[in-house]
DNA sequence: AAGTGTGAATCGCTTCACAGCG
DNA sequence: CGCTGTGAAGCGATTCACACTT
């Protein structure tokens, strides 16, 4: 394996990378080089190379890169080379979103569990998916082992069912509750927020007009 | 008003700062520390305080800082100390649950239109708001003055959608499609990429886990 | 000639250390 | 004495420039 140690911000690049990359061989382009990476994602040149240097020798020096080594390594790294299961705990408005959202499977994710603790909501299916009992969830993942879930919950249960999915041996959590989650060090939090997105683009948008 | 330029890096913890600010209030704290702060959100307070003082002198020396003052400062360098208007374009599954997400309005934000291409949707009512047909997006854009908008449509239609909102005078585009949108340099686009997301947490685990 | 890989220079942010105020 | 505000130092990441490979 190549280096043990990513920077923070490559590694957010290289998802993007991996994007293009598999873009770029749905067009039929097997070939790519560091210029035209970077034209296309909005970076230099020399961090497309530099990252990918890091990310093992996949470059012919005069030719440029392989796109299909490097969606396999990139995939690698990621993890992605195989379908990942994930459970997805919340089945409001935006669990069933995220219930039917064709892009997971497409980037190696499968959502194999959908959990709610509304036992109206128990039995009802979404996107191919039946709505579990919350007392199922350690269950669930220990049998499928499952090591990521999705948190789409209010953010009154969010710590409750962060703790649950805690004890059931998650080690990654995608959070949707715009609340600071209390879990132990080595799991793994993400907090997605939507409205500090919004947040964000309005004073983009602000100190743009300036 | 402070400081012109504030570093992204900044700007992101702003909002995060407003949060936690907001959070203390409501338990009827009046006063903070950069400690406190710093412990709060996981910084340092060397941070918090070089992060404050460019929002503006808001703090005493052997005091600290006063919560209204901040929050006060935070939403008006935000922009957010007033209602601001948001269209959202797609009623599908994720349009419709952000249509119905209650976090926005707290946070400054209000989705005044929730627009469509698909007549059968059109008429039809989520959260309050009637879908409107995407041909009004200009109408009601200048009516109401709107800025901001949020793109929940699938990829296939994302650019052509995008282009809509920027003839209609929209400056800020925050897109849930995973594609890279064209769009003129006055437009900011912030994007949210689900299945990223699940991507980087699933790196996370694996570096974390060697 | 085209394009990679990489030391060296540079840049921007974070941390440190402390002067100064309440 | 507690705590802010800030120059200075430190650090990580980006950019530059070019030797080197095909």
């Amino acid at each position: 394996m190549a280096k043990q140690t990513i920077p923070k911000a490559a590694a957010l690049r290289l998802s993007l990378y991996l994007r293009e990359v598999e873009s770029l061989l749905e067009a039929g382009q097997t070939k790519v080089s560091s210029g035209q990476l970077a034209e296309s994602l909005g970076l230099t040149a020399a961090q497309v190379r530099k990252d990918l240097a890091r990310f093992g020798p996949l470059g012919r020096a005069g030719i440029g890169y392989l796109c299909p080594a490097l969606a396999e390594q990139f995939r690698r790294i990621l993890g992605t080379d195989q379908l990942r299961p994930v459970a997805l705990v919340g089945a409001g408005n935006l669990g069933r979103a995220l219930a039917t959202y064709p892009g997971f499977e497409r980037r190696g994710f499968k959502i194999t569990a959908l959990l709610d603790n509304d036992l109206r909501k128990v039995g009802r299916q979404y996107g191919g998916l039946i709505v579990q009992d919350i007392a199922k969830l350690h269950f669930v993942c220990q049998r499928d082992r499952i090591r990521l879930a999705i948190l789409a919950v209010p953010g009154s249960a969010a710590q409750d069912v962060a703790d649950l999915l805690v004890r059931a041996g998650i080690q990654g959590l995608l959070n949707f509750s715009p609340v600071r989650l209390d879990v132990p060090a080595a799991v793994v939090v993400s907090t997605v927020a939507l409205s500090l997105e919004l947040e964000q683009l309005g004073l983009a948008v602000r100190l743009r007009n300036k």
